[in-house]
DNA sequence: CAAAATAGTGGGTGGTCACCCATGATAGGC
DNA sequence: GCCTATCATGGGTGACCACCCACTATTTTG
């Protein structure tokens, strides 16, 4: 037990150490799958944004995940160079950029998605599905709180 | 619902996902709490291993917190510097620290340790105590997967 | 039509983080 | 006693991240 490995009690028992612990693993996993792939996690996030809403305006999409819209500048530079997502000027306000996805874009984001559902079922293996379940619906209430603070 | 700052579904239905932003965000939270005093998760961390087990030799704490023992160095030099821990020869073998709490860090450590409730409080405010404690169970299971695999 | 606002983009900054190596001091094995 | 391993430490690196500013092109406002 105390094996000169154990991490302190003091923090274990806080619930909000172990949510930090546990969603800094998982999502390192998932960094660490998509870096195999020359990607990041913000990567996943925009094409699951184009799967997800259809096309969006670039500054909409930074909007919707709260990013820098420069930063989603060089995120749907690299999509777009890897031929997953599509970049149209907007015909009424050429300003604007359309972001569509791509079916090579859709392909990708399916294994994105595949590897993401692997990651969650390699660190949710302690739960039954029951308890899968619950822990899932105890975080999205957490997350709800959070969200709309 | 879909007002353009929703994040996407694909995404909020990973119960991984979620532990990951919620994670992120109650570490940033208490993270910037800790900042405002001039201190890093690290420096409470530290703290709470040398108050929950007692004094370490300096490397035993780098294993304990799984921290490079480098980093380490500075760490406990940060505290030393505040006059949080004490820092000591160990008279057997002389090139090892052994790291000491003193009176002042372990009051520093009880504000620390407060603080990181009022977090914990402030995240989960929106569950009931028993839905508290079925996410601490559940938490507490994946992590122990985690750490033990 | 001039002035102000907006969109995308390139470039840069400061911070954290997890490393890794080199060095000097000390201990232990043989 | 000599060689090797171990400890603490200083310094540096590379990745990532969240920002922010400046500039150009374009649209909207007045």
């Amino acid at each position: 037990m105390d094996d000169l490995r154990a991490a302190p009690p003091s923090l274990t028992g806080l619930s909000t150490y172990l949510l930090s612990r546990t969603g800094k693993i998982a999502r390192g996993r998932l960094a660490g799958r998509f870096a195999e792939r020359g990607l990041r996690l913000w990567h996943h996030a925009v094409l699951a944004a184009l799967g997800d809403f259809g096309p969006h305006v670039q500054r909409d999409l930074a909007a919707r995940l709260a990013i820098d819209p420069s930063d989603m500048a060089k995120i749907v530079d690299e999509l777009a160079g890897a031929g997953s997502v599509e970049r149209a000027r907007d015909a009424a306000d050429r300003r604007r950029i359309t972001v569509t996805l791509t079916d090579a874009g859709r392909t990708l984001l399916a294994e994105l998605d595949a590897e993401a559902a692997g990651v969650r079922d390699e660190v949710l293996a302690p739960l039954t599905e029951n308890e899968r379940e619950q822990l899932d619906a105890l975080l999205r209430k957490v997350f709800q709180g959070l969200v709309t603070e």
